[in-house]
DNA sequence: GCCGTAGGCTAAAGCCATTAGCCAGCCGGG
DNA sequence: CCCGGCTGGCTAATGGCTTTAGCCTACGGC
């Protein structure tokens, strides 16, 4: 009887794997005894390893929480330009040239709206993930989005009052096509990428 | 053994106030279980009256998505003050103008956007059954909701070639809006009612 | 080389949907 | 009025799921 030689962080990544292979029904799919099976493994083995099904789950979406915000700041810094240098700087507001571009005070949200979408596309049951129930109940990351939302919607220099409703709104569109797109909402062969186009440009257009 | 006196209808009735009382989650954990416990009879006993799980599903998605449409086309017709006929005039806008105001061009959206948000609020499983791949798969009915959003988006004058991303962008935003709240996407306690305001204003303006 | 731990296993229980087969209550015909 | 058939309930059993308990062996430090 060979080892298979698991671990909390072999376990995590299987399970990761079974959300990627389950499509947009992925994270709903996701259970032991298809983590087990992918991992040549019998199912209770994995209790060595993970608490249960429900903390799997939990660290698979925060997980994809995390990795979902890195995307996003990703997006939204080398929007800004600030690609120029290499690394270890995590310090994106580090750039000491404070003027914003005319045009550019919205491409951090048109950044951010495309990194998300394409993230989606990209990883559909993995953003499922990142919209859950079990991700929200963590709370502490989710508010990190919410945060690039709320700099992205600072920069257009709207007053500050309107900064919860416009980030609220921003969020809402950009999940609700997405959300749409995954579920095969949109009947008609018509441009998707055509129709997301359109709806930043509202955004940006109506925010401003 | 006195019988139950179920039927497919009961069966379905039954389903929906299984639904109902789970909250936002409860359409997710409709099974037959929680059925059979609700009309005090055995599971398989259910078999009797319709085909199974999937069947189920699909018969309480479909009856969501037609009374959701009714909601819909109610509340776009008391906007549009057409409730002068009989009585129960639930019409707040009872203005007896026939013609469509300048401002009135967008009545029929924020109805729409309003009415959405109300029912998802007040029976938010149901709601879910409605945006469920179930229901998407009906397709049919699905159209119908889509259509009262062209209709309303066509009544703002804007050129035809845009009207199917408008379509999309109102139905993405209302969606993604109504999915964040019960999901409990919102963290601030800022007045959410005022966020749905701000959206509705925003979409409103940008498409005109 | 040995021994303890830890990581695999099987067995078993409880929940679910589903199928098969039984049995009684109701309705219509004689 | 009685009786037979159908229909709608039931129990039993199957297979899949998570979870717990308990065993057993492979691996690493002494």
């Amino acid at each position: 009887m060979p080892r298979a030689g698991l671990s909390p962080q072999a376990v995590l990544d299987l399970a990761l794997d079974v959300v990627d292979a389950g499509g947009p029904t992925g994270w709903a799919d996701l259970g032991l005894s298809a983590v087990a099976h992918r991992a040549g493994v019998a199912v209770p083995s994995l209790y060595k390893h993970v608490a249960g099904l429900p903390a799997l789950r939990a660290a698979v979406a925060q997980r994809c929480v995390v990795e979902f915000t890195v995307v996003l700041e990703a997006a939204v810094a080398s929007a800004q330009g600030t690609c120029g240098s290499v690394g270890a700087s995590t310090g994106s507001e580090a750039d000491p040239s404070p003027r914003t571009g005319p045009s550019s005070s919205a491409q951090a949200l048109r950044a951010l709206a495309d990194a998300t979408r394409a993230y989606a596309l990209a990883h559909p049951g993995r953003y499922r993930a990142v919209q859950s129930t079990e991700a929200t109940l963590l709370g502490s990351q989710s508010a990190a989005v919410a945060e690039l939302v709320a700099q992205a919607v600072a920069r257009l220099g709207t007053p500050r009052d309107q900064w919860v409703d416009q980030v609220r709104t921003v969020r809402a569109a950009v999940h609700g096509f997405v959300e749409l797109e995954l579920t095969g909402g949109f009947g008609l062969p018509d441009d998707v990428d055509a129709s997301f186009r359109y709806l930043v440009d509202t955004l940006v257009a109506g925010l401003s």
